[in-house]
DNA sequence: TGTTCTTATAAATTTATTTTATCACAGCTG
DNA sequence: CAGCTGTGATAAAATAAATTTATAAGAACA
C-alpha cells in the first residue's frame, strides 16, 4: 500500500472523475487508473465501479472501507509534515481561552518573560472548543483549556493544572446577597445571565439543571465576562461563573453550591500525544506546569 | 514519505542496528541506509546518530517525533489490512462481557437465530476493559460493553442501548431487607462482596465512595456473579450490582440508591469508527439495536 | 453518425529502489 | 600493533516500479 495511491483514490472518491484527479495532481490520466488498480489488486477487491451508465463512478463498500482508513492515514501524514516542520521553529503556537487568559495565565506570564519565552508565543485567543479542534488539526502546539471533563484521550495529552468550582454570582443588592451558599434547585425561579456556547459554562449549567430537575430562565447570553459581571452587578439577573474569573474588585457576591454533584471547571495544559515538544515547547510546558499547577494536583 | 521507509525506520529504532533491520526484512543493508537517508532528506533533518562510539545508534529528537507518527501510521495500515481482509468474511468477531452476555444479550439471541446469524458470531467472552482493547486493536468487529461513561470517541462508534441503575443487594435475612431504598453514605459500616477489577462495578463503587466521603469494608472480591449473589444471600456481606444482573429467582432484596449523583451502568454496542461494517455485521448491528435498545433511548 | 467525454491498455520512458561490491572506521584480540 | 570482526556508507549496476505517450474502446449526446 502506497500513501500516494491512497491520496489518488481519496481524491477520486470526492471528484468522481479519473481525469479530474489526474489534473488535480498534475499527472496523466493512466496514472490514476494504475493507482486504483494497484490497490484493487493488493486487497483483491473492486473499489470503484466505472461502467455504471458512464456518468459518474461509484465507490463500492470495500472502497468505502478503504476510504475510511485512507483518510485517517492521510490526516496523520499531514500532521507528520506539520510537526516535522514545526520542530525547527522557535515560535510556539499557543491557545488561550479568554477566562483562563485573563485570570489564570497571568500568574505564569512573569516567569515566561524571565525565561525570554513570552515573546516566542504566538497566541490564539478563542473558545476552548475551537482551540481543541485547532490542536487536534495540528494548528496549535500547546493550549490551556477549560473543560468539565478530563481531556486526556488517545489523541491528546492533558495535564490537569487546577480544579475550580462554579459559583453563583449575585449583585450586592440581590435578595440572595446575604447567603454564603445555596442549593442549585433553589434557583429555579431566578433569571440568569449566561455565557455563550463557546464557553464551558452552558454545558456545566445544563448538567446541573438535569440533576436538579429545574430549568431556570436565561434572559441574556454574552461572550463578554466583564459585561456579564456588570449586568449581574446591576441586578439584571444572576450569574453562573467559575471562581477562576472572580476578583475582589468585582463587587459581586459569590455563593457556593451545596449540591453533592457538581460539575467542575478543569484547567488543563494540553498538547497532542503525537507531537514531541521542541526544546522551546518543553520549556514553556515546564514553566506553565510549575507556575500554574495547584499543589493538590501534584502527582 | 513512504510507508515502507517508516517501517524500516521504526524497526531500526527498536533494533538499533542497520544490519539486523535488513535481515529482519530480508533485504540488504544499504537498503536501510538509503531508506533513512530518504526520510532525512525529505524532512531536512538528522534522524539517527551513527558515529556515537559506534556501539549503537542514537535517535535524535526529530527522530523521536517522526517515530511517534510512524507508529500511528503503521498501526493504521495494519488495521486497514485487517479490515479489508475481514470484509469478505462471513464470521463476525463479537465481544460479550459476562453480565451482559448472561442477562441482557439473550433478549436478542432468538432474533439473531431466526435471521441465521447466531452461528456466524465468533464470541469472545471476557471483561469490558479487555474487549475495548481488542476492539481498538482490530481483533474484534463488534462488542456489547458495559461502562459508566459514554464510550463514543474518535476511535469508537458507540450506540447506547440501555442505562441501568446500580442497586444495593442484600440477603432477605439482612437488617436492611425491609427497606426499599437507601442513601449510599448510610452503608459506611457495611461489609461488601465486590466484583473483581475487570468489571465496571469497582469503578462505580469508588466514585460513590468519593462523593459520599465513606469507605466501606470490602471483605471479598469475586469475578463470579452467581457466587457473589450466593454470598449475599447467605448474608456474608451486601453487594453492589447493576440491575441488569438481577432476576426474581435470586431471592435477594435490592435497594435503590437515593443519592442525586449516581453512576449508571451503560450498555453500548460498540464498533470502530474506521471499520465499515460488512453486510453480515450490519445485519447483526441492526438486530441488536432493535432487540436491545430501551425505548427511551431511541434517537 | 460523428463528436465528445470518459477510462483502459500497452509499450516506452523515466524514476526509484535494491543489490552487489567495496570501502572506511572503530573496537577487540593475540 | 597487525589483523580480525562488526558496523554503516558509497557508487555503480541491476532490478523494479511508476508515469507518460499514444491509442483504443465504450457510451452519451447532438
Amino acid at each position: 500500500m502506497k500513501i500516494r495511491d491512497l491520496t489518488y483514490f481519496s481524491k477520486l472518491a470526492s471528484l468522481k472523475n479519473f481525469t479530474a484527479v489526474a489534473d488535480y495532481f498534475s499527472v496523466r490520466q493512466p496514472t490514476i487508473t494504475m493507482a486504483v488498480k494497484r490497490l484493487e489488486r493488493e486487497f483483491d477487491t473492486t473499489l470503484v465501479l466505472r461502467d455504471q451508465s458512464h456518468q459518474s463512478i461509484l465507490i463500492t463498500p470495500s472502497g468505502h472501507q478503504l476510504l475510511k482508513h485512507a483518510h485517517r492515514i492521510i490526516d496523520e501524514v499531514e500532521l507528520t509534515n506539520l510537526d516535522m516542520a514545526a520542530l525547527n521553529q522557535e515560535q510556539v503556537r499557543f491557545g488561550l481561552p479568554p477566562i483562563i487568559g485573563h485570570y489564570f495565565f497571568p500568574k505564569a506570564a512573569s516567569r515566561l518573560a524571565q525565561a525570554g519565552l513570552l515573546s516566542q508565543l504566538a497566541v490564539t485567543e478563542t473558545g476552548s472548543g475551537e482551540l481543541l479542534t485547532a490542536l487536534e488539526d495540528g494548528k496549535l502546539d500547546i493550549a490551556l483549556l477549560g473543560s468539565t471533563h478530563s481531556l486526556n484521550n488517545s489523541l491528546l495529552n492533558a495535564t490537569l493544572l487546577a480544579k475550580h468550582h462554579f459559583k453563583i454570582i449575585v449583585s450586592p443588592k440581590s435578595h440572595l446577597a446575604s447567603q454564603q451558599k445555596i442549593a442549585f434547585q433553589d434557583l429555579h425561579d431566578e433569571k440568569f445571565i449566561m455565557q455563550t456556547e463557546d464557553f464551558v459554562h452552558p454545558t456545566a449549567f445544563g448538567a446541573l439543571n438535569k440533576f436538579s430537575f429545574i430549568n431556570p430562565n436565561i434572559i441574556y447570553k454574552t461572550g463578554d465576562i466583564t459585561l456579564l459581571k456588570n449586568l449581574v452587578h446591576e441586578n439584571v439577573g444572576i450569574g453562573f461563573l467559575t471562581e477562576t474569573a472572580l476578583t475582589p474588585q468585582d463587587e459581586l457576591v459569590s455563593l457556593a453550591l451545596t449540591d453533592s454533584f457538581q460539575p467542575e471547571f478543569l484547567i488543563s495544559l494540553v498538547f497532542r500525544q503525537s507531537q514531541l515538544p521542541s526544546a522551546t515547547q518543553k520549556k514553556v510546558i515546564d514553566i506553565l506546569i510549575q507556575a500554574l499547577r495547584t499543589d493538590s494536583y501534584h502527582q
